[in-house]
DNA sequence: TATTTCACG
DNA sequence: ACGTACGTGAAATAT
């Protein structure tokens, strides 16, 4: 059997595959569509050919790819989209690290190499196969060189093939004719002008008769229709330069050596890492497990003798820097108590020496283990730990104050990411592949080597980038500010919860009744689809927004229905309800613990902007816009002998925005301390503040909003149901009135185009890989992120230096009072009924001073005995 | 697992 | 011509 090539043209598959994949990123914002697509085709064309070679040729520049959509009007050559042009050396550097060879060379175009690849192979002997998405590559086809062009077809690739035979089957001429036919119809995709007039139809019947325009040319006078004859007289000089255009030179000149592009194995652990830096999950698959050569993994130790660990305890105690990790066993804990299950043995690593994993198994308890860990920790100068929050679980009595957290490091130099883990910090610091399925002493030990090794690296980085001070003076106390109020709890009277929730149920029960009886049938309420099949094509309701998916159904689209029909209404209080009973009164109730409290988890590196997260269950969306919600928070108590306060930032964000524009007449509007809003409507409006209308207010107050969200006047015409018109004229006029922050958010967009992300004043960072794009959409998505992110991230972070600074105060005085929440600009605290008025003060106090502005931050603090009282 | 809806700041 | 406000999480249904 004759030796087979692969020869890939590079771009036109990468191109294609762009277009025919949806749109994927990867944690790092990074497009990825075309690299999967590329990569898609490339193993279906190696699976099925089992090819001993295989090469892709790549164009060196590849400015003006066009956009297919693009591709009928004439000479349009739009540059490379942005999304695509960044997939390019990607992929490139995927071939690499999978050993493919690659050709490209200044002043050739792949369509040249890949020509005369396929001609010196063949001449080898070989069976040539060229992958192109590109109909001129046809030219090449013979009987041992194939063409395979893949198409997507509803999601799956299927591939055409052509040898010449097939050409010829096809479009009725041979692949030299081929050229030809192209010179005469054109091909506007690749610039090849053609002879006007001459089509497809024409072309095919001129060449199948003459077999070369130079033959037609010299019989000029006899070729059909005489329309065609007139035109190639006429445009001779177009037709050759068309032929000249279209045909592909076999001879050129470039070192081609064909041992370089023998195909060894492809997986390899550096095309390994690189799937999973781009996130290709179901290519990981194709990996065998190899055994990782990483010397690291011959440093594991395991420890099961307590005077072997007590050794290493003493020496880690003389150690600059520590790193630990811990591990439950998953195999002994039955399922139902895995919850329960402790800690069945940490890693310790303090040295490039030796990475130990000391385990519970033998004589050395649990006990003995945290007590040597917390000892540890307060000798030396760092103790590095991915998620320091849950490793106090176990170690409640860790250093406050020597704690590195990995994880949190890592989220500071890309809060982007979905998660963050030792694996990824492995991979992207110390370019280090773990393998998935390590043994637990194998995982333990990887763990706390990464942590002892990749703390210095992260610490540099976030040196580099001026966020090490944020690290150190915001973020790491933080996580013990976090981990206190976890701990704390808040306190939920389950009883009467669920009586609240009982009395949901009763309504909703007749309501759903009231609602089938209407509709006539019984269907589900709760069913986006099946309501919008009801409402708007059996009961004929005139339907407005559509979803991909149907009708839309959503609140506003239903409100304005309301008044016209019962039925929608009975729905949008059917759904009010509903809600209120899933997801608060018995998703609440779920998780009341054995001492009657919710201890939910405040979450330190979800959000893009630096705010804290609240989940299992989230506390910082309980209702309070809509009275019915907000009795909810009747169920949220004190203690007994403590009462609530609580207390919020009064629109901080705005003067976020004051400070960051230093707008004088914003500036001056906030020091005066009166309704922001209506000092807004009356100078933005041009009328005296005590002729403010609530209307006038009302708009103001929403341009506010809008401004801090990256004001666009389709948002605000929504948000006020006015004219898009409209709603420009008053963000005109708002900018007009304040020209300080028109400059402020013109100047945050252009730092981060420049940039590639926006900043807070102290100094934290969002990444905004949108504004590059090339889809409208999305840059102006980044724009309006470019405009938030310094304002809510501001916001953020003044909000946490205040409630560290609270529960310094609260710890330090040794109070019994204790923080119980957070919500974004709102501190709730159960304190102890004799501490009530220094608690006033601390918060007050730390909140007012957490951050020294031109204007004033103003706290609005309550008490109650429940939370609804209290705010 | 994705989509839709809706609760909060 | 494009089709949206910024940031989250949970529940329910559909796939």
């Amino acid at each position: 059997m004759a030796e087979k090539i692969v020869l890939i043209d590079g771009h036109s598959i990468l191109n294609r595959a762009f277009y025919g994949v949806p749109d994927l990123t990867n944690a790092e914002g990074l497009h990825t569509n075309a690299i999967y697509g590329f990569l898609n085709i490339l193993f279906k064309i190696l699976d099925q050919e089992n090819p001993e070679y295989l090469t892709v040729a790549f164009d060196v520049h590849a400015p003006t790819f066009r956009h297919e959509m693009y591709a009928e009007y004439k000479g349009t050559r739009k540059p490379m989209a942005e999304e695509l042009r960044q997939q390019v050396p990607v992929i490139k550097e995927v071939l690499q690290a999978m050993g493919v060879k690659i050709i490209e060379q200044a002043g050739l175009e792949a369509d040249d190499l890949l020509g005369t690849l396929s001609g010196r192979c063949e001449k080898l002997g070989m069976e040539v196969s060229v992958i192109s998405g590109d109909r001129d590559l046809l030219q090449l086809a013979t009987e041992h060189v194939k063409i395979r062009i893949p198409k997507t077809k509803q999601g799956r690739t299927e591939v055409e093939d052509y040898y010449a035979g097939d050409v010829q089957e096809r479009y009725k001429v041979t692949p030299k004719e081929f050229i030809d036919l192209k010179a005469l119809m054109g091909d506007t995709s690749d610039n090849i002008p053609g002879v006007p007039s001459i089509g497809e139809k024409t072309a095919t019947k001129i060449i199948t008769e003459y077999h070369s325009i130079e033959n037609a040319y010299e019989h000029v006078d006899e070729v059909k229709p005489p329309r065609a004859s007139k035109a190639l007289k006429e445009h001779w000089d177009l037709a050759v330069l068309s032929k000249e255009l279209a045909t592909i030179n076999m001879e050129a000149d470039f070192a081609y050596e064909i041992e370089e592009a023998k195909l060894n194995n492809l997986y390899t652990e550096e095309a390994y890492a690189c799937f999973q830096r781009l996130q290709f999950k179901n290519f990981l698959g194709r990996f065998e497990i190899s055994a990782p050569s990483n010397k690291v993994e011959d440093a594991f130790v395991r420890i099961t003798d307590k005077r072997e660990a007590e050794k290493i305890f003493g020496q880690a105690m003389e150690a600059g820097r520590i790193g630990i990790s811990i591990y439950k066993s998953t195999k002994e804990a039955l399922p139902l108590f895995a919850s329960q299950a402790g800690m069945s043995g940490i890693g310790l690593c303090y040295d490039d020496s030796k990475v130990y994993c000391i385990d519970t198994d033998g004589e050395i308890t649990t006990d003995w283990l945290k007590e040597q860990v917390e000892q540890v920790s307060a000798q030396v100068d760092c103790v590095v730990l991915f998620d320091v929050k849950k490793a106090m679980e176990e170690f409640e009595g860790i250093s406050r104050t020597h704690c590195f957290d990995g994880i949190v490091a890592a989220y500071l130099l890309n809060p982007l990411k979905n998660d963050y883990n030792y694996e990824d910090v492995a991979r992207e610091q110390l370019n280090m592949i773990i393998e998935e399925k390590a043994e637990d002493t194998a995982k333990v030990c990887y763990e706390a080597y990464t942590a002892w090794k990749a703390a210095p690296i992260l610490e540099e980085k976030l040196r580099a980038v001026d966020m090490w001070k944020l690290f150190t003076e915001v973020e790491m106390p933080l996580v013990f500010t976090l981990y206190d109020m976890e701990h704390n709890g808040v306190r939920v009277e389950g009883e009467a919860l669920k009586i609240y929730g009982e009395q949901l149920g009763t309504r909703i029960a007749e309501l759903e009744k009231e609602i089938h009886d209407e509709a006539g049938e019984l269907f589900n309420i709760n069913s986006p689809k099946q309501l919008g099949v009801i409402l708007f094509e059996k009961m004929g309701i005139p339907g407005g927004r559509k979803t991909k998916t149907g009708y839309s159904t959503a609140a506003d689209v239903l409100e304005k229905l309301a008044p016209e029909h019962t039925i929608v209404s009975k729905i949008l209080e059917y759904r009010q309800l509903a809600k209120l009973k899933s997801t608060y009164a018995d998703g609440l109730a779920a998780f009341i613990g054995e001492d009657g409290r919710i201890h939910g988890k405040f979450n330190q590196t979800i959000t893009a902007t630096g705010r804290i997260s609240s989940t299992e269950p989230n506390l910082q969306n309980i209702p309070v816009r809509m009275e019915l919600g907000r009795l909810i928070r009747k169920v949220f108590i004190p203690e007994d002998g403590y009462v609530f306060v609580d207390a919020d930032y009064s629109q901080i964000e705005l003067r976020v925005l004051a400070h960051c524009s230093g707008d004088e007449k914003l500036i001056e509007a906030y020091r005066e301390e009166a309704d922001i809003h209506r000092i807004t409507a009356s100078q933005v409006f041009h009328i005296p503040f005590d002729e403010v209308t609530e209307l006038q207010r009302r708009n103001a107050k929403a341009v506010n909003f809008g401004i801090v969200y990256g004001i666009s006047s389709f948002g605000l015409s929504q948000d006020l149901s006015i004219t898009r018109k409209e709603a420009a004229e008053y963000i005109e006029q708002y900018f007009r009135t304040y020209p300080g922050i028109k400059e402020f958010l013109d100047k945050a967009v252009e730092s981060a185009k420049e940039k590639g992300y926006a900043r807070t004043l102290f100094g934290r960072r969002r990444p905004v890989p949108e504004l590059k794009s090339s889809n409208f959409m999305q840059r102006s998505f980044g724009e309006r992120v470019a405009m938030n992110a310094p304002i809510q991230g501001a916001a953020a972070d003044i909000m946490k230096i205040a409630m560290i600074g609270v529960n310094r105060r609260l710890k330090e005085q040794k109070m019994k009072s204790r923080l119980v929440l957070q919500v974004h600009d709102e501190l709730l605290i159960e304190a102890y009924k004799p501490e009530i008025e220094e608690i006033k003060n601390i918060l007050k106090s730390e909140m007012e001073q957490a951050a020294d502005l031109k204007v004033p931050l103003e706290v609005d603090m309550h008490t109650g005995t429940n939370w609804y009282e209290a705010k």
